[in-house]
DNA sequence: AGTACGCCCTGGCCGC
DNA sequence: TGCGGCCAGGGCGTAC
């Protein structure tokens, strides 16, 4: 049942999902983990995952370790180290260790973590590319599709400079002052929101919510914004992203919580995925554009 | 330096 | 029904 549950692309809807630990799966559907999922995410870990100590770290994919000479160096870094707590930074999950390393995990856009416990195990298929065992009970699955997600250790020190990411958009330090120092470039205000070095942690999903609610055309130079409008983003994106975080992330197809439950911001997107259907602002129709290679959704009449 | 774009990878979907 | 070709996209490397 669980594989036939892991690989399927689009399980039926009454389908009960409450023996799953942790599961992301979006084949039909394409969906990255943006910061309200990877958070969700790691409420879930820090239950389960702090005080584990790795006893053995099993990579069945080489390429998915990144940054590292040898897969060994990572098996070596790992080996009997205890989980002392989980971060998020961005996109990226963060496993503290008792050393002075971290273990990173980036999603990717397919990317899964499954906890699998004898009480509750997962079966291993062919994309599941490294397993985490603990020492006391229980292994950590990274699974990933499409093999855009990441694991790598790093330094705690290092960490920062490593991972080269602009501020969290939630985090106190990212004032008005700093969104008008970010929005001080000259490309498109939609590529800007989604590069991770100028604000960490925002997608496709809510960086064209963040747009439809601030009423500004993904396709505005970024420095064209007036002041107004800036607040307006800046406003706009914590909404969005808090949103989406108390509603446990957009959940398309299974992706669940650590309890089996799923998110429920899909429901609360107004145009992510909207086009052809009316814009529930002014009822004109929601149009789909391709900006820098991705698809962008805003509605022509409110977003100027 | 800043920006643009192709590539990685897979399953799903569309058209023939 | 079966199969080839195209699509999705986060982040990185390369080109301009």
């Amino acid at each position: 049942m669980a594989v036939r549950l892991l690989t399927m692309t689009r399980p039926p809807k009454d389908m009960h999902l409450a023996f799953f630990i942790l599961h992301f799966s979006f084949p039909a559907e394409v969906l990255m983990p943006e910061l309200p999922e990877v958070e969700t995410i790691k409420r879930g870990l820090e239950k389960q995952a702090v005080g584990k100590t790795f006893a053995k770290v099993d990579i069945r994919l080489a390429r998915v370790v990144r940054q590292h000479k040898s897969i060994h160096e990572v098996k070596e870094r790992l080996q009997a180290r205890t989980i002392t707590g989980v971060k998020r930074r961005g996109k990226f999950i963060l496993f503290c260790l008792d050393s002075s390393d971290v273990l990173v995990l980036h999603l990717g856009m397919t990317g899964q973590l499954l906890f699998s416990t004898p009480k509750r195990p997962f079966d291993i298929d062919k994309y599941t590319h490294v397993i985490f065992h603990f020492a006391d009970v229980g292994n950590l699955f990274f699974r990933d599709v499409r093999q855009f997600g990441q694991v790598f250790v790093a330094d705690r020190d290092k960490l920062e400079t490593e991972l080269g990411l602009g501020p969290e958009p939630l985090s106190p330090e990212f004032t008005e002052e700093v969104m008008r120092c970010v929005l001080n470039h000259t490309t498109k205000i939609k590529p800007l929101l989604l590069d991770q070095t100028k604000i960490a942690g925002i997608g496709n999903i809510y960086s064209d919510e963040a747009l439809h609610r601030a009423r500004i055309h993904p396709l505005r130079p970024a420095s064209s914004l007036t002041k107004k409008e800036a607040t307006q983003l800046y406003t706009a994106i914590q909404e969005v992203l808090n949103e989406g975080i108390r509603f446990r992330g957009t959940s398309v197809d299974s992706f669940t919580d650590s309890l089996g439950r799923k998110g429920t911001m899909q429901h609360r997107h107004r145009i992510y995925r909207k086009d052809g259907t009316p814009c529930c602002k002014c009822g004109a129709t929601i149009q789909r554009i391709k900006i820098a290679g991705r698809s962008s959704y805003f509605c022509p009449k409110c977003q100027k």
